[in-house]
DNA sequence: TAGTCTTTTCAGTTATTATTGAAAGGAATG
DNA sequence: CATTCCTTTCAATAATAACTGAAAAGACTA
């Protein structure tokens, strides 16, 4: 029995994002899962998902975790049922928001620390270098504080971004073109 | 014989890069042999590559070729030597356009064209469906069709962040904040 | 509390991706 | 044009990541 338009565009849709996901190192069941609540956009329980996207109960139940622990779904039940339902947020911008602070949270403190930590070793043992070696740690801590200062303009725009919500992305969408063309 | 500050430093720094990079779908090996480049700022050949990062001729070989069609890194030569060097961007403003442009090429246009096939395939076929599915169809429909805004909206504003340079990014930041702000 | 239904966990397996190393291919040198 | 030096390629291998399935744990019911 051949699928329908709607269940073909569906499954279509599914499977690039899937695609898309692994490019950006998220899995790509976890971001054919995603899609698939999202598509559907109705509750779909851990049977549903296990037979759309053929997958196993373990491999199902651990991808629904880790996208409610990412809060892009959440559970519910459906009354007369006693097993659990998942449904996806279907806002995209939210969504966009939600997977943005995320990688944000886990990501940019790290990776700021390291920066910092880096600095300041070298800043108390250069001294004891030899003279030419003096230059090229000078280089190597412009470069850390280069990186750091970028991180943190980047950082600092995001935080502008997302804390202005979907209602005033046009605007600032606007606002942006104008700077730029100046 | 034990590592002095600069180049605990350099290493502590390549090794977390390294990390990022593979959260980003992006090969460990690569995001560290760019990031030995930047930090060191010399011309490397693939030996130094090799020795320092403990990888083989066959690896460093592979992904320096990557680093160069991505635009991260160019090949140049010593005189004298007959071997290849190879050289990092140090601007990290630069870089970090580089690999948006790149990943922008790479994955904007082909996922537009598939939501675009979607949408398409569904309206030349919704009205062969029940009355009950169509209805489905349609909220589809408007899920692919945010979608496809969405992404379009991120696109312009990249895409006016990425023309504005590096000069220009301290104003937009503030426009930005302005802008939210209001 | 026992019985039934559901979810989670995780050791073992499979699939995917990255790496090696040696052979082949190029390019400069004398 | 033979030699040397260097780079690339790619089949084989190793390392990593993802997935399965069955057992254990948890939760609701009567």
């Amino acid at each position: 029995m051949s699928a329908d338009a709607l269940e073909r565009a569906e499954q279509t849709f599914v499977r690039r994002w899937g695609e898309m996901g692994a490019t950006w190192g998220i899995s790509r069941t976890m971001a054919e899962v995603h899609a698939l609540l999202f598509i559907t956009g109705d509750p779909l329980c851990t049977d549903d998902i296990m037979q759309m996207l053929q997958i196993s109960r373990g491999n199902a139940s651990m991808n629904l975790r880790q996208l409610v622990n990412w809060g892009l779904i959440r559970r519910t039940h459906l009354r007369g049922d006693r097993k659990e339902y998942f449904i996806s947020d279907l806002d995209t911008w939210q969504m966009f928001e939600t997977i943005t602070r995320e990688r944000r949270r886990r990501e940019v403190g790290p990776i700021i620390d390291t920066l910092k930590q880096c600095r300041s070793d070298l800043a108390g043992d250069t001294p004891k270098l030899e003279k030419e070696r003096q230059q090229k740690a000078v280089d190597c801590d412009k470069k850390l504080q280069d990186m750091l200062d970028f991180i943190n303009t980047l950082d600092v725009m995001l935080d502008a971004v997302l804390s202005s919500g979907s209602e005033q992305i046009g605007m600032l969408s606007a606002a942006i073109s104008n700077t730029v063309k100046r």
